[in-house]
DNA sequence: TCATTGATTTCA
DNA sequence: GAAATCAATGAT
């Protein structure tokens, strides 16, 4: 299958989203396929990390699209985002959901991803990499789940992407 | 609905 | 340094 390079993940992150749901995540060269997805749109979304402007944990998002940016919620759960957009963006897509198993803490967990993963490129790394996906999926929108801190017009936008049987 | 859990962030 | 915060889950 052919693996996703550079250019699919320097884009806007309102165009890559749509796009993930459906395609594989390959780590350690077994596939998985992504379900579900969320967009983080840079420092004026006040549901994105980097709202506050660049620190220590989210530097990653303002590196170019296929940085992987992981980072711990709640003290127990490692989240998984894709970091997409040109440079000096702070751009990601939120992984939220894996065939087989619903609920990002739980895919992170099963996956063993963890802090090593920070900062790790997709499109270098030997261990960890999207391929594109072969069956053909409905997508459908959301509102983004758990931001209700964040306010609007941010709690309504439809930025969450996942698939429908 | 509540406890868990610990890095990050905020306040002093 | 200390205190509050939090893109979640599972048990109650």
């Amino acid at each position: 299958m052919k693996r996703l390079d550079l250019a699919f993940f320097q884009r806007d992150v309102l165009t890559v989203c749509p796009e993930l749901p459906g395609k594989f995540l390959v780590i350690n060269h077994t596939p998985y396929m992504i379900t579900e997805v969320e967009a983080y749109r840079g420092e004026e979304d006040m549901a994105c990390h980097a709202k506050k402007g660049r620190t220590e944990r989210t530097e990653v998002m303002y590196r170019c699209g296929g940085h992987i940016y992981v980072y711990l919620i709640y003290g127990m759960y490692w989240m998984f985002n894709l970091v997409t957009g040109p440079k000096d963006i702070p751009q990601a897509a939120l992984i939220r959901g894996i065939e087989g198993f619903n609920g990002p803490g739980k895919l992170t967990r099963y996956l063993k991803i963890n802090k090593s993963f920070y900062g790790e490129n997709v499109c270098a790394s030997d261990r960890i990499w999207l391929t594109e996906g072969e069956q053909h999926v409905t997508i459908k929108t959301s509102p983004r789940i758990g931001i209700d801190y964040a306010g609007e017009p941010w709690v309504s936008k439809p930025w969450r992407f996942f698939i429908t049987p």
